[in-house]
DNA sequence: CTCGCTGCAAACAGTTTGCATCCGC
DNA sequence: GCGGATGCAAACTGTTTGCAGCGAG
């Protein structure tokens, strides 16, 4: 787990001065497992925060990513996403509900990773691989109405 | 390979019908490897055609994806790109040179679908994977300079 | 002839930028 | 007090929409 302190050090390691905004914008992050975009921590936050503008939301979310606080996150739709969690994991795109969860699996990572070593693909140097998983979710209620 | 008869069958047999610019889109998304976007398209397009307009394309691109012609890419700026290579395959990111590149490999393909069989997620139907691979290009010329 | 497709332009949404002010260090 | 961070608003970029006219079937 990821606390208060572990972001501040963080910050400090990175020469970025501890603001109130950015452990709001960070807090929000973490909780969202939805991936979401500036807009969506925006709204989350400026309930209790107020002040916040949404474009340091958006400066203070490209400023995570530069510094392996947040990743970004890939997505077909023309907006940028972000993910709190950095470790290595893939990503299941439900199209149906239109969701993308999480999935860990250190192990199908080292499979994909250790048959790429072996493959040597040449004037590419792999920084880390991710998989898409296009999937339907299956609504129990729902799969019986259709036919 | 897909044939000029191929897009005009696909296009008739959805409905939809045979347009010069509909011929016109579609063969520059299957002449750029990059995975364009609209307006890439509209730029390449407009020296022969000046008269296609930019709304045009969008439109196109995204009838072409309903009718599975083409398909939307995941991308990590906020922008739509498409691909005329509707096969099964994976995605290269070059993070240092923007290109995303195709890797195709059917083994790759398999053990991992096998791999996601074994472990039978709850509740989600998998309609295929794709293997995003973050990595650097090496360029030869330019490692000299950098230290 | 009809209905779907196109071109155009205006509207929109999300992101970025510039700058004066603020505040962490 | 200095320099980076913030808020605000305007500018930008890419996408979408609405509608009159066009053209494939």
């Amino acid at each position: 787990m990821v606390t208060l302190t572990d972001i501040k050090d963080k910050l400090t390691e990175a020469n970025l001065k501890i603001t109130h905004q950015r452990l709001v914008i960070y807090e929000a992050l973490l909780k969202c497992m939805n991936h979401p975009t500036a807009e969506y921590i925006y709204d989350k936050i400026k309930e209790d925060n107020p002040s916040v503008s949404l474009g340091t939301v958006h400066k203070t979310l490209d400023k995570f990513v530069e510094v392996d606080l947040a990743k970004k996150v890939l997505s077909t739709d023309h907006l940028k996403r972000f993910d709190a969690n950095i470790s290595k994991h893939n990503h299941i795109y439900l199209e149906n509900s239109k969701e993308i969860i999480d999935y860990h699996d250190e192990e199908l990572q080292q499979i994909i990773l250790d048959y790429l070593k072996k493959k040597k693909l040449n004037n590419i140097k792999i920084k880390d691989v991710q998989l898409q998983i296009n999937a339907d979710k299956i609504d129990k209620k729902l799969s019986v109405s259709i036919k």
